[in-house]
DNA sequence: TTCTAATTTGCAACCCTTGTTATTTGCCAT
DNA sequence: ATGGCAAATAACAAGGGTTGCAAATTAGAA
């Protein structure tokens, strides 16, 4: 994710007002390594802003994604959890404290660590949905 | 998942009464490699005995999961998936149908796929979790 | 068969997220 | 600087998925 001040930009350029609680929002998220829920970054923004709703903080949340500055990270049943680092990773869970970490190197030992499983899920078009598309992928 | 006359011991011997509703989504889900939601496990049910209520079959398959017969698949924010086959595989998850296929071979190419991205997600202990954690791991 | 603990149901409640709408506000053009 | 308009906010309700609860039923051991 770009930095809050090159986001004012971008937001811009696309017809996205540049509004205090969306700069709160950037600001909250820019260089967390955390994967916070929208509730934890609505409590964050809150500390210095107290009446922002949880609604736009979902809706800021939601533009970020959509312009791919920030990744929805979807484990778990619980609440989703965001990511400004949109860089390839992966990521480590918690059985215990939900906490999640960033995992650079891909498969093995990771010190310190517990690990039970390792899942790898693919994401894009299957089969059929390949050979129905307008657009032909390989 | 073991067969349904398998999974009558098992319950039995766990102390798990057998009923026509658990046995009706045993059989439901035996040999079932399309990733059903409880939902869609309910309609299956309800084919041949329309009165069984969806807690229920929350229930069955909850209990399934907890005896490590059957396997929920998070990915994405809707309803869990529920898989009969926990031996160690991935998953494709389409993006436009949300089709969740097996994936046998760990990396590469699926062929006819439109693969956008692959998320390893590792679950277990954070550092700290497992440092706390009375059973010692490496 | 009897007894008891487990299960089923139906319902309400929960959590997370989004829809709706009246009001406010950013920001472009004048 | 001002006006006007499209976009955003806040408050609220509602939606989907899942679980809690309690009364009635039932499996299965004795
Ligand atoms: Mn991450
Ligand atoms: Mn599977
Ligand atoms: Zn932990
Ligand atoms: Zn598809």
């Amino acid at each position: 994710m770009r930095s809050p001040g090159e986001l004012t930009t971008l937001f811009r350029d696309r017809g996205l007002k540049v509004t205090p609680q969306r700069q709160a929002v950037f600001e909250a998220l820019y260089g967390d390594e955390s994967h916070p829920t929208a509730d934890v970054v609505h409590d964050r923004v809150r500390e210095h802003m107290p009446t922002v709703s949880l609604r736009t903080v979902y809706q800021a949340l939601n533009d970020l994604v959509e312009l791919g500055e920030v990744q929805a990270v979807s484990v778990g049943t619980g609440a989703a959890r965001f990511d400004p680092n949109v860089s390839g990773h992966h990521h480590f869970v918690c059985r215990d404290c939900e906490r999640i970490d960033d995992v650079v190197a891909s498969p093995p030992r990771l010190k310190g660590y517990t690990v039970d499983a390792a899942e790898i899920v693919f994401r894009g078009l299957c089969a059929s949905c390949t050979a129905k598309q307008p657009t032909t992928s390989i």
